[in-house]
RNA sequence: GCCGGAGUAGCUCAGGGGUAGAGCGCAUCCUUGGUAAGGAUGAGGUCACGAGUUCAAUUCUCGUCUUCGGCUCCA
């Protein structure tokens, strides 16, 4: 007998080389039908797997994302062995698992080629193949025999993995008449996948270097309820018509033009109506946590940029510098607020007593980025950051840091972004060329970092490897209303460059000392935020924020004149308010204007012109009653302080 | 940047070797109305740009630009 040890730490005994399978089944019959994968020892395993002695086991189901990733890895099988139905002669690349869903990379036969159209046949094939709830079986396999069976089938790229792979660690996995090389794990046959979309097709580069061949890369989703496919593809459809750009265009927020270049966002009126309540927000925010307000150019010498290191690691891939005719002096847009605000700093000794200086800007810059990369609002040339730099003494850090942290929350309080993971980026140590600094200092902003996030309890993971060049990060992930994840906001402690521009200020012991500096932008980009903010509101925005709160709808042109008298008293009161004098029918411009997602639409009429009254009309849910005008301004007023409460008063 | 789609009116899109169409929007007129589409008339296009094939190109071919889906990249 073996003891496993369940996640609650109660211990039961089952006979040696027991599976997963038959755990969940002692546990009840529910839980073997739903379970997939199983962790054995923190490594998941297939449920069919023996277990060979005492081990702490976790059983997965579709909730969890080793469920999940199970459920997919198996389906990604699944659609392999219909292609090779399809196109015996197929080579398979790699068949990985993705946030939700699977991909495989394939080579078709010489002269064969998949389009969207074939998907539909393949997902056909899929759930008929499902539906012979085949074992899927695993085998372990010396490599000698992985090589000879691969070069047999002439399978070039699994001979290319298969090479790199240790002998003793090779496992085949087979189902019907499909056998592939695969770590595994995976479901114990094909019947559970109940559902399928393949999604698209694209081209991507066989281990993504592009001096490689390019493969025909097939995305796909699997269920193991068709209801749940049914929910993903209405969430798709709905994620279509929240597309920023989509909306962007039709609130008339932003445009762009050919003519003024790719990439190159134009700032429509209610669009930068928009931004510039965000940033007064902001501003308010910062003012009460001591920042202040900096302007720099948005071009700077060429030197500056060498000083700070940005030069050598993007210059020759970015945009050139600007010379001037006579002198040939040489000037970048700038890419980066940092080093002015660094000159900044230098403008004026400090002493230890200022510190920490905190400065903020609003700061458009301006990078190259790939034709290919650019997309919308969230992926731009010229962009504005909502940049401050803080430059502190280094016991200060820390504290500094966590109100960083503060300002971060207060902004994702007011937008409502509910669902968060706070990233920390640290350095790969097995890559030391990719950064700047020394190690002593690295260690020193990834221990502040760590200790900032314990102590904010937030909710954190780690990547290793992911950090600026410059110094470690925490990045704020939210989860909008449909639950997809955005980066957004991001911390950066940073060493180096008060080093390369030699900052300093004076102690209390009168000796010189190195600052360090915080690089933080909570939004991130004001265009990236903006996007996000538009398909996490599909174009309905809070109250305090949305251009125009509030639309006038007379009933008839008899009744312009107290429309525009109570557009003036509204705009006078700083509600932001618009008027629809059209000649139409008032049905007409309830449906125009609730289209528009405008918060209220007012209607006036003979009633209303007699007793200094509106008609109250919410957006979405419509007839709200009569309100006196004053009545009205106080509510409004109201309903915006109560969005903002406490967040910066 | 690379692979593959696309570019026709302000917007959404149909069409197709003989120089263009719809709906919405816009303008004018009729209607003056009470909580999600009243009616009539009209203006709007170098069919992305450049070259080639052709008697004739918006349509076919090539190139360029932009855009979309991926790949790679992201201070």
């Amino acid at each position: 007998m073996i003891k496993i040890t369940l996640p609650d730490n109660s211990i039961k005994e089952f006979p040696k080389g027991v599976t997963g399978y038959e755990i969940a089944d002692a546990i009840s019959s529910r839980l073997a039908k739903e379970v997939l994968s199983v962790s054995v020892n923190g490594e998941v395993w297939d449920l069919t797997r023996p277990i060979e002695g005492d081990a702490h086991i976790k059983l997965h189901k579709w909730d969890d994302r080793e469920g999940k990733d199970t459920f997919w890895h198996s389906s990604a099988h699944l659609m392999a062995e219909a292609i090779e139905f399809f196109y015996p002669e197929t080579k398979f690349g790699i068949g990985p698992t993705i946030d939700t869903g699977f991909y495989y990379d394939i080579d078709l036969p010489e002269g064969r080629q998949l389009s969207e159209k074939d998907l539909e046949k393949l997902e056909k094939k899929m759930l008929e193949l499902a539906r012979e709830k085949n074992d899927i079986a695993r085998r372990e396999i010396s490599k000698a025999d992985a090589i000879s069976m691969f070069s047999e089938k002439g399978d070039v790229l699994k001979l290319e993995l298969v090479n790199e792979l240790e002998d003793g660690t090779i496992t085949l996995y087979s189902q019907g008449n499909f056998t592939d090389l695969c770590r595994g794990p995976h479901l114990p046959n094909t019947g559970l996948i109940k559902a399928v979309k393949l999604t698209s097709v694209a081209g991507a580069y066989w281990r993504g270097d592009e001096k490689n061949k390019m493969l025909t890369r097939v995305y796909g989703v699997s269920f193991p309820k068709q209801k749940m496919l049914n929910e993903y593809l209405e969430m798709l459809e709905e994620a279509k018509k929240r597309d920023h750009r989509k909306i962007g265009k039709e609130m008339e927020l932003f445009t762009f033009s050919e003519a003024v270049g790719q990439g190159l966002p134009l700032w429509l009126p209610k669009g930068a109506q928009l931004r510039m309540q965000l940033e007064d927000f902001l501003k308010k925010v910062q003012r009460k946590y001591g920042y202040d307000q900096v302007i720099t150019p948005h071009i700077g010498d060429v030197r500056l940029y060498k000083t700070s290191g940005h030069y050598q690691k993007y210059g020759k891939d970015s945009f050139q510098p600007i010379k001037t005719p006579a002198e040939g002096e040489e000037y970048l847009l700038k890419p980066m607020n940092c080093p002015h605000h660094c000159e900044i700093y230098k403008a004026k000794p400090h002493s230890y007593k200022d510190l920490p200086v905190r400065m903020a800007e609003f700061g458009t810059v301006y990078r190259y980025e790939q034709s290919g990369e650019l997309h919308g609002l969230t992926r731009v040339r010229s962009f504005t950051q909502d940049d401050a730099h803080i430059f502190c003494r280094p016991d200060q850090l820390k504290d500094e840091f966590k109100k960083v942290i503060d300002i971060i929350f207060i902004i994702f309080k007011a937008l409502d972004f509910k669902d968060y993971t706070a990233q920390i980026s640290l350095r790969d140590p097995n890559t030391p060329d990719k950064y700047i600094g020394s190690p002593g200092n690295w260690d020193k902003a990834e221990q502040a970092i760590i200790e900032a996030c314990g102590e904010k309890k937030l909710n954190t993971v780690t990547e290793v490897g992911e950090a600026a060049f410059y110094g470690p990060k925490l990045d704020f992930m939210i989860k909008d209303a449909l639950g997809r994840s955005w980066q957004l906001g991001t911390i950066q402690v940073d060493y180096n460059l008060p080093e390369r521009f030699n900052l300093e200020y004076i102690g209390s012991d009168d000796q010189r000392h190195r600052p360090v500096m915080i690089h933080r932008a909570p939004f991130g980009s004001m265009e990236r935020f903006v996007a996000v903010l538009i398909e996490h509101t599909a174009g309905k925005f809070p109250l305090w924020l949305t251009p125009e709160q509030v639309v006038l709808l007379p009933i008839s042109k008899k009744y312009n004149d107290y429309a525009k008298k109570v557009l003036n008293f509204l705009n006078n009161s700083d509600i932001r308010t618009i008027i629809d004098d059209r000649n139409e029918k008032i049905g007409k411009k309830i449906r125009d204007n609730e289209l528009k997602r405008i918060p209220y639409l007012l209607i006036v009429g003979e009633k209303e012109a007699e007793t200094d009254t509106i008609s109250v009309r919410r957006q979405g849910e419509g007839d709200k009653g009569s309100m006196a005008l004053n009545e009205f301004v106080e509510f409004i007023k109201d309903a915006v302080k109560k969005q903002l409460s406490g967040l910066y008063n």
